[in-house]
RNA sequence: AGUCUCGUAGCUCAGUUGGUUAGAGCGCUACACUGAUAAUGUAGAGGUCUCCAGUUCAAAUCUGGACGGGACUACCA
C-alpha cells in the first residue's frame, strides 16, 4: 500500500544545441530546435514535440525527484484515479481517457495526490511487476501523468484484505450481510459459475436451434381444497362447456363429442428449455395484458381444447381464416383448425387461478417445492413479444422466474442437478443430461423427449425448432444454464434511501449520467450479490458450523484470537508451524499456516481454508468456500489502501483521503466502480465516497466506431505520443469533445493541434524572445504599473486577467474543454493575431526606454500566465515555455511551471470598457479592410477617412479612445463621426423579436412586416417620441424603442459596410497627396525587401540612390525623412542614371535605384 | 429488448432562458502582407440543423415518435 504523490512534469529538450542565429544570443534563452532550420514549421513541429525530449529532460533535471514531500506551501488537493490492470487489453481506451480525465484537478492543486488503485484479482505471487504493469508505468509517465509505481499497493496483500474483512465485519455487525441462494448463469460441464464478465466474453452468444414446445397447463377442477380459488376459474370452466354444448354426442375431432370432456381449459405458455418443465412452479402472466379464451381443438390429439393466450398474440397460432370456421368438419386430416374466442380479460383478472402440474413424479411434489406452486401469478416482465403472453415459471432456472416467484410465493424447484442431469425420482428422464454435457455420441435430446411425451397426453399446442442466441460457457463451449447457486449478499436495499439521498449531493459531469443512468441504477437497485466462486480473491470471512452458527472475522487479530480458542476447544494445533502434529480433523493435515509472523499468514485459498474455528456451543465452524466480489475490493480502495482502521498512522489519516474530491472513470463504470465505491462510502460512513465524479466517454475511432482489436482500428497511444507529443494529444482529446462525450478520435486533429495551437504559440514565443534578445530584456528593470502602460498594453493584460478567471472558473466546474478553448481564443486571436501583430513596431523600433519595457514586460506577462494556465493541460510544452521564461528573469522562485502557483485574476487589471472599445476596434477595422478588398485598394495605400454613424454617446466615446490604433491599422488618416442622422444616413429598424414577441403573441409576423417598411421619417418620430403607433390589420399598435434596433444601414454615396449595428463608410477618394504617400509606403516597401535580399542586418545603415523620373520626383521630396526614417538610409540621392541598379515596380510606375551599405 | 447518450458545413466542434442572416477552426478557393516570413492577415464558396408529427406568433433549441451511431443492463418464456 502506498500513496503515491503525482508531479505534472516535463518539458522538452534540446538534442542539438542549435541556436536560430538570426541575431545575436544574449541572454534569454536560445530557442533549440532539433533539425538545423530557422524556423518552425508543421513538419519540425513533429519532431519539437518528439518524445525523446521529454526523456532526456526527466533525467537530466531531475524533476522526477520531486514528491509532495519536498514540495512546500503549495496546496494539495487530492485526486483519485483507478486505474485497471487490464491495461494490455484495453491500453489504447484507457490511456486515452486517462489523458482526458487527468486534466481534472482544480486549480492550485498542483501537484495533485494520486492514488492508485490495484483491482488486480491475479493469483498471488504471479504479479508482482507483470507486462501490463511496465506498460502502464511507461504510458502513464510519458503522457506527463507521473505516478510512483515502485511500490503500488495490491489488493491482495494482507493489510488491504484486512480492511475488506473489518468493512464486511461492519456490515455484518449492522445485519447487512447475509446468504442467500441466487439465479446465476452456471456451466454444468465446467462445474462452475459463471461471471457476468465471462457471459460478456466475445463468442458466448452463440445462435443454436432447441426444441421448444407451447406446452398446456390445464386449469384445476373448479375447487381446490373445496373452494374455488378465483371467481374467473369457474366462469373459465362455464364459458367452455356452453361453447360446446351444441356439440355434444356430435363425432367431432375424431370421436364423439362428451359432454364432461368439454370444459377442459388449459394456459399455454410457449418454452425454449422444456427441461425445465418439470421444475414449473408457476405461469406469469402480464397484470395489463389482455388475454382471451379460444375454442378450438388440441392439433395433435385432435381433441376439443380450450385455451388461453394473449389476445396480441393470436396470429402466431390460429390462421385467420379458421376463426369460426365450422366445427363439425373438423378431423384428423384437416389442415385447418377452426377457433372461436369466448371469452376475454385482463391478465391482473388470472391471477390465483391453478392449474395442474404439467409433468408430476415423485420427485416433484408439492411438499418439495415449499411454497404454494402452480398457480397463476402476474409479472412486469411479460410481453407479447413472442411466446403466448404467459410466462412457464421455474423459479430455479430464470432470474426473472426467482424473484416473482418469490414475490408470490410458489415454492422452487430444481430437478437438475449441478451436473446438468435430471436427479433421482423423475420418471423416465431421470438421470438424463438436459444438454450433452459428456459428449455423448449416442446423446439423445432431453427436450425431443419430453415434447413427445407432452404431445401424446394433450398437453402440446406446437413442438419446433427454433433458432436464437444462447449463451454458452467459454471454456467448454457448452450451453450454460441458470442454477441456483448459494450466495452472499449486501443488503444494500436496505440503504437505498439513503444512497439516493446522498447521491444528490455528488456533482456528476455531465449531470445526467447521475441523475438518470445512475439515479435510475439505485432506484432499481437489488441486493448485491458478493459471492464468486472463483479460486482468487478476497476470501469471505465467514465461519458456520454444522448447526448453523456464523461468525464473521474483521481483523488478523481476531482470527488469530479464534484460531487460540478452537485450538483450545477442539485440541487443534493451528497455530504452530509446522504440517506435522496431525490431529483429529483432516482438513490441518497439510497445515502450512504459520500465523506467529504477520507477514507469513496468507488470508487466501486454500490457506484460510483450513482453519477451523469454534462456535459458542463448541462446534468446529469452516469457512464459507466463497470469495467475494473484486469489485467490494475497488468499491473499498479509499479505505484499503490505507489499512484503516488498523494504521495510526498520520499520513494515512483516513479524513485526508476520505472522500474524494473527485474521481474520473469511464461511464461503463457506472454500475461497476461508481456504484460499489458509494454504496460502501454510504453503509460504512453515511458519506459518499466522492464529491465530483467525472464520466468519461468512449473514444472512437475518427469514423465513429468503438476501437476495437479485432477490427484493428485501435490507436496505439505510445505511437501517438512518441509521433505528435503528449502536450498535443492531450490538448486535442481535452479541447476537442468535453470528457464525457465520446470522442472521435482522428490524428489529423492532433496536427492541427500542433500547427494551430502550440504553432501559434511557439512562434508568439520566437517573436518575443528574438527581440527582447536583442534588447537584453530579463525583466530587470522594475515592474511597470498596469496604468502607465500604453491602452494596448492595458487591453491585452485586462483580457488575459479575464481569461484567468475564466479558465479557472472552468476548472473549477470540471470543464477542462472550455478552459482550453478559451486559452486558445486568447492565444490566436487576442495575443497573437491582435496584440502581437499590432505591437510588432514597438519591438523593433526605437530605443529601449518605456514604451518598449512596457511591451516586452506586457508580452513577457502574458506567455508566463499562458505557461501557467495551460500546465494541466500540456504538462511539458508549459514547463519548457515557463523555463524558458524564468530561467533569465528569476521572476518565479519555482524552477518548474508545475511547482508555481495557479494564476489568480487581478480584478483590478479587469477594464470590460477597454475589453468592450478593443473589439469595437477590431470590427471597425475588420469593416475597413473588407471596404478595401471590395473597391480593391491595398492597405498601404492610405486613405483619408471613414466615417461611423454613431447613434448613441457611448459608442462614439468608446471608438474615439482608440481611433489611434483603428487609423493605424486600416491606414486612414481620421475618423469622423455622423451624429445628427436624419437625411444623411439611411436608417433600418430591425424588431427585438424578444420583448414584443411577449406583447405581440399572433400578430408577431404582421408588426415585424410593419416594421421593416417603416420609413426614414417614421423611424425619427419613433426616435424623437420614444414610441410609435403601427397601422397593423386594422389596428393601432403600439411600439416602443427599445422593442426595436436602430442600424444606420447606409449612407448614400459612400462605400459602407456593416455588422451588427456598427457601419462605416469608407472615403475612397485617392487624392494627389495620397497617392504621394502611398508612393513613399510603397517605395519603403520595396526598399525592406531588397535589403533583405542583400543580406543586410536590421541594424546597417545605408545610401540610396535614385535614378530621376519625373512622375515620383515629388513624392520623393515630400517623403525624404519618412523614406529615410523606415529604411534607415542617411541620405536619398536622386541621380540621372544608374548602371547597376534594381528597377522595382511602384503602383506602376517603373524605378531604378541602388542601394548601398555604409560602412 | 430496456435505460442512457449522441446526431448542426467535407472534417472536428460551438450554439445562452425558444426570437428571424445558425457560428468557429481545419480543409478548399482567391487575394493581401513581407522587420513573426516555411510566419501572418483578409475574403469567398460550403447548411432541407438526421427524419416525421406536435406545442408556439416564432423551434437547431421544447414534447412525442421514427431512423442512425455509441454505451450499459438483461437475455427473456
Amino acid at each position: 500500500m502506498v500513496i503515491i504523490s503525482a508531479v505534472f512534469f516535463g518539458s522538452i529538450l534540446a538534442i542539438k544545441s542549435i541556436p536560430i542565429d538570426i541575431f545575436p544570443k544574449l541572454n534569454l534563452p536560445v530557442i533549440y530546435v532539433i533539425e538545423p532550420y530557422g524556423g518552425m514549421t508543421p513538419q519540425q513541429m513533429e519532431g519539437f514535440f518528439s518524445t525523446r525530449l521529454q526523456d532526456q529532460f526527466l533525467y537530466v533535471n531531475g524533476i522526477k525527484n520531486i514528491t509532495s514531500k519536498n514540495i512546500q506551501g503549495i496546496s494539495i488537493l487530492k485526486l483519485t484515479f483507478f486505474e485497471s490492470t487490464d491495461m494490455a487489453e484495453a491500453s489504447a481506451q484507457v490511456a486515452l481517457q486517462l489523458n482526458r480525465a487527468m486534466t481534472f484537478f482544480p486549480p492550485g492543486a498542483l501537484p495533485p495526490q494520486v492514488i492508485r488503485f490495484d483491482a488486480s484479482s491475479l493469483p498471488v505471487g504471479t504479479l508482482v511487476f507483470s507486462s501490463p504493469d511496465k506498460k502502464l508505468e511507461e504510458i502513464t509517465e510519458k503522457m506527463g501523468y507521473w505516478v510512483d509505481m515502485s511500490d503500488p499497493y495490491i489488493t491482495f496483500d494482507n493489510e488491504y484484505i484486512e480492511t475488506l474483512w473489518w468493512a464486511l465485519k461492519e456490515l455484518y455487525k449492522k445485519d447487512l450481510l447475509y446468504k442467500s441462494v441466487s439465479i446465476q448463469p452456471y456451466s454444468p460441464a465446467a462445474g462452475t459459475g459463471l461471471s457476468s464478465h465471462e457471459l460478456n466474453q466475445p463468442g458466448t452468444y452463440k445462435d443454436v436451434k432447441d426444441t421448444t414446445v407451447v406446452a398446456m397447463f390445464a386449469l384445476s377442477a373448479e375447487k381446490h381444497n373445496g373452494i374455488p380459488t378465483n371467481p374467473l376459474q369457474l366462469k373459465l370452466h362455464e364459458l367452455a362447456r356452453n361453447a360446446w354444448e351444441p356439440f355434444v354426442k356430435m363425432p367431432i375431432g375424431g370421436g364423439l363429442m362428451e359432454a364432461d370432456k368439454a370444459g377442459a381449459v388449459y394456459f399455454m405458455a410457449w418454452t425454449t428449455t422444456p427441461w425445465t418443465l418439470p421444475s414449473n412452479c408457476g405461469l406469469t402472466v402480464g397484470p395489463n395484458i389482455d388475454y382471451v379464451l379460444v375454442q378450438t381443438f388440441n392439433p395433435y390429439t385432435h381433441k376439443p381444447a380450450n385455451v388461453i393466450l394473449a389476445k396480441a398474440l393470436l396470429g402466431k397460432y390460429f390462421k385467420p381464416e379458421g376463426q369460426e370456421s365450422d366445427f363439425t368438419i373438423y378431423t384428423s386430416e384437416s389442415k385447418l383448425l377452426p377457433w372461436k374466442i369466448i371469452g376475454e380479460f385482463k391478465g391482473s383478472e388470472l391471477e390465483g387461478i391453478r392449474y395442474d402440474q404439467l409433468l408430476p413424479f415423485e420427485g416433484n411434489t408439492r411438499e418439495v417445492a415449499g411454497g404454494d406452486p402452480w398457480r397463476v401469478i402476474t409479472g412486469d416482465f411479460v410481453t407479447t413479444e413472442d411466446g403466448t403472453g404467459i410466462v412457464h415459471t421455474a423459479p430455479a432456472f430464470g432470474a426473472d422466474d426467482y424473484r416473482v416467484g418469490k414475490k408470490h410465493d410458489i415454492g422452487i424447484l430444481v430437478m437438475v442437478d449441478k451436473e446438468g442431469k435430471f436427479i433421482d425420482y423423475t420418471g423416465e428422464f431421470s438421470g438424463r443430461y438436459v444438454k450433452n454435457y459428456k459428449n455423448d455420441p449416442d446423446y439423445t435430446d432431453v427436450d425431443v423427449d419430453i415434447a413427445v411425451k407432452l404431445k401424446l397426453s394433450g398437453h402440446a399446442f406446437k413442438v419446433e425448432k427454433y433458432e436464437h442466441t444462447y449463451p454458452h460457457c467459454w471454456r467448454t463451449d457448452k450451453p450454460i444454464i441458470y442454477y441456483p447457486l448459494d450466495a452472499w449478499f449486501i443488503r444494500t436495499t436496505a440503504v437505498k434511501d439513503r444512497m439516493i439521498e446522498l447521491n444528490k449531493t455528488i456533482n456528476w459531469k455531465p449531470k445526467a449520467t447521475g441523475e438518470g443512468r445512475f439515479g435510475n441504477w439505485l432506484e432499481n437497485m437489488v441486493d448485491w450479490n458478493l459471492s464468486r466462486s472463483r479460486f482468487w480473491g478476497t476470501p469471505l470471512p465467514v465461519w458456520v458450523s454444522d448447526d448453523g452458527s456464523m461468525k464473521c472475522i474483521g481483523s488478523i487479530e481476531e482470527l488469530m484470537q479464534e484460531v487460540k480458542k478452537a485450538n483450545k476447544a477442539l485440541g487443534l494445533n493451528q497455530l504452530l508451524e509446522a504440517e506435522h502434529e496431525v490431529v483429529n480433523h483432516s482438513v490441518i493435515d497439510s497445515l502450512t499456516f504459520k500465523p506467529t509472523k504477520k507477514e507469513d499468514l496468507d488470508l487466501h485459498k486454500p490457506f484460510v481454508d483450513q482453519i477451523v474455528l469454534v462456535s459458542d456451543s463448541g462446534q468446529p465452524m469452516r469457512r464459507e468456500p466463497d470469495l467475494i466480489d473484486v469489485w467490494f475490493d475497488s468499491g473499498a480502495m479509499p479505505y484499503a489502501q490505507l489499512h484503516y482502521p488498523f494504521e495510526k498512522h498520520p499520513a494515512k489519516d483516513i479524513k485526508k483521503n476520505f472522500p474524494a474530491d473527485f474521481i474520473a472513470e469511464g461511464v461503463d463504470q457506472t454500475r461497476g466502480w461508481f456504484y460499489t465505491l458509494h454504496a460502501l462510502g454510504v453503509m460504512l460512513f453515511d458519506s459518499v465516497a466522492y464529491k465530483t465524479v467525472v464520466s468519461n466517454g468512449l473514444v472512437l475511432d475518427k469514423n465513429g466506431n468503438k476501437m476495437s482489436k479485432r477490427v484493428g482500428n485501435v490507436i496505439d497511444p505510445f505511437e501517438t505520443i512518441e509521433k505528435y507529443s503528449a502536450d498535443a494529444t492531450r490538448w486535442y482529446l481535452i479541447t476537442n469533445a468535453s470528457p464525457w462525450d465520446s470522442l472521435r478520435f482522428d490524428l489529423e486533429g492532433i496536427k492541427e493541434v500542433q500547427r494551430k495551437y502550440f504553432g501559434t504559440l511557439y512562434n508568439t514565443y520566437q517573436f518575443f524572445a528574438l527581440y527582447a534578445n536583442v534588447d537584453n530584456f530579463t525583466y530587470k528593470e522594475k515592474h511597470i504599473a498596469v496604468v502607465d502602460r500604453p491602452e494596448i498594453d492595458q487591453w491585452i493584460l485586462s483580457t488575459l486577467n479575464t481569461l484567468v478567471k475564466d479558465v479557472t472558473a472552468a476548472m473549477e466546474d470540471y470543464e477542462p474543454t472550455q478552459a482550453g478553448r478559451a486559452i486558445e481564443y486568447f492565444l490566436d486571436e487576442q495575443l497573437s493575431n491582435w496584440y502581437v501583430r499590432l505591437c510588432r513596431r514597438r519591438f523593433w523600433k526605437g530605443e529601449y526606454e518605456q514604451d518598449k519595457i512596457c511591451a516586452y514586460q506586457t508580452l513577457y506577462e502574458c506567455l508566463e500566465t499562458l505557461a501557467l494556465l495551460m500546465a494541466p493541460i500540456a504538462p511539458f510544452f508549459a514547463d519548457w515555455l515557463f523555463r524558458n521564461l524564468n530561467e533569465v528573469t528569476g521572476r518565479s522562485k519555482q524552477t518548474s511551471v508545475h511547482l508555481a502557483d495557479y494564476p489568480v485574476a487581478d480584478e483590478g487589471t479587469i477594464n470590460a470598457d477597454l475589453e468592450e472599445r478593443m473589439r469595437l476596434a477590431q470590427d471597425v477595422s475588420s469593416l475597413v479592410l473588407s471596404v478595401r478588398k471590395k473597391v480593391n485598394i491595398k492597405v498601404r495605400q492610405p486613405l483619408q477617412r471613414i466615417l461611423i454613424p454613431v447613434l448613441d454617446v457611448r459608442t462614439k466615446d468608446q471608438i474615439s479612445k482608440i481611433e489611434d490604433l483603428i487609423k493605424n491599422e486600416v491606414n486612414i488618416k481620421s475618423i469622423e463621426y455622423l451624429t445628427d442622422s436624419e437625411g444623411f444616413i439611411k436608417k433600418k429598424l430591425k424588431p427585438n423579436f424578444k420583448t414584443l414577441g411577449t406583447r405581440m403573441g399572433a400578430k408577431m409576423k404582421s408588426v415585424a412586416a410593419a416594421i421593416v417598411q417603416m420609413d426614414q421619417h417614421d423611424i425619427s418620430s419613433l426616435e424623437k417620441n420614444k414610441n410609435f403607433f403601427l397601422q397593423v390589420d386594422n389596428e393601432q399598435v403600439e411600439i416602443m424603442v427599445t422593442d426595436v434596433d436602430i442600424i444606420a444601414e447606409d449612407i448614400p454615396g459612400w462605400s459602407v459596410a456593416n455588422k451588427d449595428n456598427l457601419t462605416i463608410a469608407l472615403d475612397i477618394t485617392v487624392t494627389p497627396e495620397l497617392q504621394e504617400e502611398g508612393n513613399a509606403r510603397e517605395l519603403v516597401n520595396r526598399i525592406q525587401k531588397i535589403r533583405k535580399e542583400s543580406g543586410f542586418e536590421v541594424i546597417d545603415r545605408i545610401t540610396l540612390e535614385i535614378e530621376e523620373y519625373e512622375p515620383f520626383k515629388s513624392t520623393i521630396i515630400h517623403y525624404c525623412d519618412y523614406i529615410c526614417a523606415e529604411i534607415l538610409a542617411d541620405t536619398i540621392k536622386m541621380v540621372p542614371k544608374i548602371e547597376n541598379g534594381t528597377e522595382v515596380e511602384v503602383n506602376d510606375l517603373m524605378l531604378k535605384l541602388f542601394i548601398s551599405k555604409n560602412s
